[in-house]
DNA sequence: CGAATCATCGCAAACGTTTCCGAAAATCTG
DNA sequence: CAGATTTTCGGAAACGTTTGCGATGATTCG
């Protein structure tokens, strides 16, 4: 409705006595235009401060030249701890603008379908690409994208069918190697922490918590396994829980490492010491965690350097225009973490 | 580059028999189309999958109908968290989208300038309207926004001159009602924990920390004032400065509350027992915080509420079409904050 | 030196929508 | 019932950019 005050590329192109297409070549960089030519269309357009409207260019290219990244922000639920999509952006971002990719992030608000909130956000073609994360087991949103063939990366594995690029973090080798560790210390009932969420990150910490138990020829028990609500103060339910039991778990392993800050705390208050009478072991090493005492074991990633790499996958599917054939199992990447050995177990 | 494959207001409105003008005013809900029309055309787009393109339709109606939020993503130096903005969004979304505007976030990482960062957004026409965030005492940007008649609110206060509208959080208020309370309590000297940052936050905290010692009849002294660069790990910083003291203080004012997480580890360790024998209050209530002992005293806010408002006042700002006229100070409205009492302080 | 290639640039047609303006039909007014 | 008004809709011109195609002059080649 507003008028916005800036020049056209008309204006800078009689300003300079040239074609608006030279103008436009010479702002896209294409070598159709001289050198010379060139730099003086830039200097003059710096000069007027031109700058292309992006609502024509985007119209007639069909490209608005930015991937979106969603994310619910819906605090209590969300597995992504406090700063965890601000590490990645600023990897993201980097990778992205390489390209000459712009990067934005499209809240969904927890009163808000976190499926439609999607399909609005594609067929408005708010950006070119899309990261979907808190990605589901069965994950509609990958189905819809790949019907519109619009590229996409989803952030989080599923088992959602068909030829599609998925970067993850390794929640199952996660759970593996610390019941391994858990075991290798003697632990025999291992008390699992995970979230209610319906994100196969819960399903495949479950998965390598299994293994870990085969491994050590330990049977799997379901009463050991715990969901609370909130990322925060799951951690109080799931130590209230432990408390309670008959035979009392040795070991607890959590998928959000920031529920250990209630765990320690309703552990300590019942007169048990997490790490000497009860080890600890959580998903991710977090700032947010770094003051608990005893320190907690957990496993260590570079978010920016996994932001990094996820604009890099991005931009691979970008550039892959067709699918030649299609694969029906997804290309998944899991991105290493390494244990941080700590206190806590 | 890609054929995106939807169909365009064309061919739904060819398939209807009708023509794109009176299809267009149907998906806008003018009034010049009557009743039944209108909802057979709705019907047959929701058949057909029809959904408006936002290029051409932002590039003929000169609007996008989003307001963007810049954030910055630089994780050890804002001094808001992710989950601050988070469910700042919510709220933010919820009152916009009554609006019939969508919202998203810019995140401005921290090898950008921010500054050149929201320019590149605006001229761009990313968005209709911006709110800025990690607004510094003078920030440019307002001036820059205010030149280019772009909608904005100021998210965070400043010392720019001018009439715009700015929501903040009472930092002022907050550290005085703080520094009362502790000479109330008989503390004397007070250590006042800030942020690196050039933010307005930081000076009006600090204000309002001078306001609260004059109260007292209390004297101002520099060296108590302490600007850690880390977020979180400022903590342990201020901890360690304040054991150095010759004349130590009895009590800590924190305007980033995590940075008590830290401090309590460095003060225990020390043998100094925060809450007994030294004082804390951070500034805002934080779920991360939730499980420090002894608890922190520090204000609480409904940062759904405070998105919401900051909704409203943006969407006040979008139908003020000109300023009538210039304003010299900011139309600033302080949102409030209430003493949560803890164990700490 | 004529022809062929190349470098550089202009013309004009899109891209998909909104909206001004006018026309036709329907309704109202006196 | 004639004229005036309202309701409902269609035609067509924008919005600012990209890009296929053609034109011009310069350069190269045999």
């Amino acid at each position: 409705m507003k008028k916005r005050s800036g020049i056209g590329i008309r204006d800078l192109a009689s300003h300079l006595g040239l074609s608006i297409s030279t103008v436009s070549r010479a702002m896209n960089g294409s070598p159709e235009v001289s050198k010379e030519t060139q730099d003086k269309i830039r200097a003059e357009a710096e000069r007027l401060g031109y700058r292309p409207n992006q609502s024509g260019r985007s119209l007639r290219s069909g490209s608005t030249n930015t991937v979106a990244l969603t994310m619910r922000t819906d605090i209590g639920r969300t597995v992504a701890g406090e700063t965890f999509f601000m590490a990645l952006s600023e990897g993201l971002q980097a990778s992205l603008s390489s390209a000459g990719l712009d990067l934005l992030i499209l809240p969904c608000s927890s009163d808000q379908d976190q499926n439609e909130f999607l399909y609005r956000a594609v067929d408005r073609h708010l950006a070119d690409a899309f990261v979907i994360s808190n990605v589901q087991r069965y994950d509609p949103r990958i189905d819809y994208l790949r019907r519109g063939d619009v590229p996409f990366v989803a952030l989080g594995s599923s088992e959602t069918k068909g030829d599609y690029a998925a970067l993850d973090l390794d929640f199952a080798g996660v759970a593996r190697a610390a019941v391994d560790r858990l075991t290798a210390a003697g632990h025999r009932r291992i008390l699992l922490g995970l979230t209610s969420q319906d994100t196969n990150s819960n399903f495949a910490f479950l998965h390598g918590y299994q293994k870990g138990l085969s491994d050590a020829g330990l049977p799997f028990d379901e009463e050991l396994v715990l969901r609370p609500y909130d990322r925060i103060a799951g951690g109080a339910e799931i130590a209230s829980a432990l408390l309670d039991m008959k035979v009392r778990p040795t070991a607890v392993l959590l998928i959000q490492e920031t529920m250990a800050m209630g765990l320690y705390q309703k552990l300590n208050q019942a007169g048990i010491s997490p790490g000497k009478d009860m080890a600890v072991i959580g998903f991710r090493e977090n700032p947010v965690c770094r003051y608990l005492a005893p320190t907690l074991t957990s496993f260590r990633v570079d978010l920016r350097a996994y932001g990094y790499r996820l604009g890099e996958v991005m931009i691979r599917e970008l550039n892959l225009s067709r699918r030649p054939e299609a694969n029906s199992t997804p290309r998944l990447e899991l991105f290493p973490m390494v244990l941080v050995d700590a206190e806590s177990g």
